[in-house]
DNA sequence: AAATTTTTTGCAACCGGTTGCAAAAAATCT
DNA sequence: AGATTTTTTGCAACCGGTTGCAAAAAATTT
């Protein structure tokens, strides 16, 4: 059985007190006496209870992991990245999958029960309650992907997709192209919403060129596909701006089978720039949204929350860059 | 701050005796206590503390999910399909990155830390010694698609990837092909070893066959076109057995950037069937891991274990299945 | 060496729960 | 109605840690 901390003291003959200081950062214990307990504690295999201590702390040093986004490819990179830079800090992720959840009380009341210390919701289509509630009930929240105008009390890392919808029209708009399209993913997700906003709003400082617009219904290789099927046999337009890679990639599939080509039939551009995005033969261009940063921003953010509360909400938002592939054809020189 | 057993003992002014047994399955109390107790604890927002309560009980409901590979697009899948399973048992995923670590003993002092009551190794190439670790200290331990001949002390819960490697071998022969071979993940990996050694095997039944092999450093579309670009420089397989999906798909792509067809030219056999599988354009014919399957039956062991520890060790092998696609041709017509 | 200051140590209470056991209350049997 | 049995309840100790505080020990100053 488990030694504890009570059989290190009995075993190094000092107290129980002793053994806590001993390994509580910044208690006041002697050299001497550290040496001894430590060679108990050694002999017996001892490692002191995290959640023991919690009781007394206040602090598990576990972090809720929250995300309802399990099929974008992207995301595989988003947990590798969050795990790493959470177990760099000593903070343990919480996993949990709130994919078929509607209720963010319950969610609330789960964090709870396991005394989390802070909370980070990873994901751009769940509803903002969910952090809102996280919110409401004191705990320290970070979310990422997230949009700070719909949750302004809340700390939101991620980028602005207004602008990023901005910038894909820009690059369609340089490209010459006389009918440019916004293909989005799902029409809730606020992602959806700011980067059509952007891309629309951009596009109506362009007058002369056609300007249309669709949604498919998640973010997923074959709503892409399917959608961009759709369009093949009503509007097509001569480039379109996917409102992420995984639909980009789906809408090229859907191209290629018509026997057209990309870039020279019809232009892509997607967002993201996830790993997949550089795999030869996709070869997308795209906008990359810098998630190694976002993702370090957002630890960095819970980590300081722990200390500080009461820290005034802030949105970190990062900016993009095109990533120039093969998916669109060279800009107009002017 | 939030409210404590004591205070809905308080509130309702009965013992925190009452309070604790209202709330632990099967303690007895008087449905009219429990109304007077449960009315108390809903004004308060009372959410009993598992971690506190895990002191006594020696039962915290997490469980540790290890893995060390977040490259490998399956992998989303799998994450998906764990904390699904997971949750719905009320277990708590504590997620574990290990794509750095070497040292086996400071995982399993971590897991202590936190007293997971379960440990689940996904991954088939983290070294044995990381589950076997696990148990060694008397953790219960399933170790998903490792191998079970390594560690037969640890539960293991995957496929027969030497038969899986017959089976490639055997689809391979029934298209007539007079070249075959086997393209690997990392060489070290059991999953690779074991997959070798099926074709290999499987292929000495077939004399009049030329068969070669080779190794990819990763699991990775990199690391399969790489390989492939080498072999299409010195020595020319008629179809392939590649290791895994992404492994395929790397190889498919070095060989249409060849000018080559597949099927016609050069045939292609994966393994696992993820989700990319059956993209359009990408049409991998495959070998089917049952994920689902796999990653439930992990779950139901992990779930047992908890109830006996002692529980006699098993392998749980599942059965995999040829899924037929675009990048094998026909068979031959016996 | 004595006085003063600083550091170290153990005691005991605390954190938020659970549970064995004896006493009290309720239910059932005669 | 009394005796017996069963259920319920509160007490108090426990789970494995932490920490305020007073006393003791060590270090420093005079």
């Amino acid at each position: 059985m488990a030694a504890t901390l009570k059989d290190v003291a009995i075993r190094a003959g000092v107290s129980r007190s002793a053994v806590s200081r001993t390994f509580t950062d910044g208690a006041s214990v002697s050299p001497k006496m550290r040496k001894k307990v430590k060679k108990a504690a050694e002999e017996l295999g001892y490692r002191p209870n995290a959640l023991a201590s919690s009781l007394t702390t206040g602090r598990t040093k576990m972090i809720g992991l929250i995300s309802n986004n399990f099929h974008n490819p992207i995301f595989l990179t988003v947990f590798d990245r969050f795990t790493r830079a959470l177990q760099e800090r000593g903070l343990r992720p919480l996993l949990v999958n709130l994919s078929d959840e509607t209720d963010p009380q319950s969610s609330v009341q789960m964090m709870r029960q396991y005394s989390v210390d802070g909370v980070i919701v990873a994901s751009s289509t769940l509803s903002p309650d969910f952090s809102k509630a996280f919110r409401d009930w004191g705990m320290p929240v970070v979310h990422t992907f997230g949009r700070h105008a719909t949750n302004p009390h809340v700390h939101v890392v991620g980028i602005d997709n207004v602008e990023c919808g901005r910038m894909a029209a820009r690059a369609l708009v340089a490209r010459g192209h006389k009918h440019v399209a916004f293909l989005g993913g799902p029409e809730k997700a606020t992602s959806t919403q700011d980067r059509y906003q952007g891309f629309m709003t951009e596009m109506a400082m362009h007058p002369k060129v056609k300007t249309t617009y669709s949604f498919a219904n998640q973010y997923s290789f074959e709503a892409g596909r399917a959608e961009m099927q759709r369009l093949l046999r009503s509007d097509t337009a001569e480039a379109y701006f996917c409102g992420d890679d995984v639909l980009s990639i789906g809408v090229l599939s859907a191209i290629q089978d018509a026997g057209l080509n990309v870039p020279n039939d019809i232009g892509l551009i997607g967002l993201n720039d996830m790993e997949m995005a550089g795999w030869a033969n996709i070869d997308l261009t795209t906008i990359r949204q810098p998630i190694g940063q976002i993702i370090n921003s957002s630890v960095e953010l819970i980590a300081a929350m722990l200390d500080d509360p009461e820290r005034y909400p802030e949105a970190r938002l990062f900016p993009c860059d095109v990533v120039e592939r093969g998916t669109l054809r060279p800009a107009l020189t002017d």
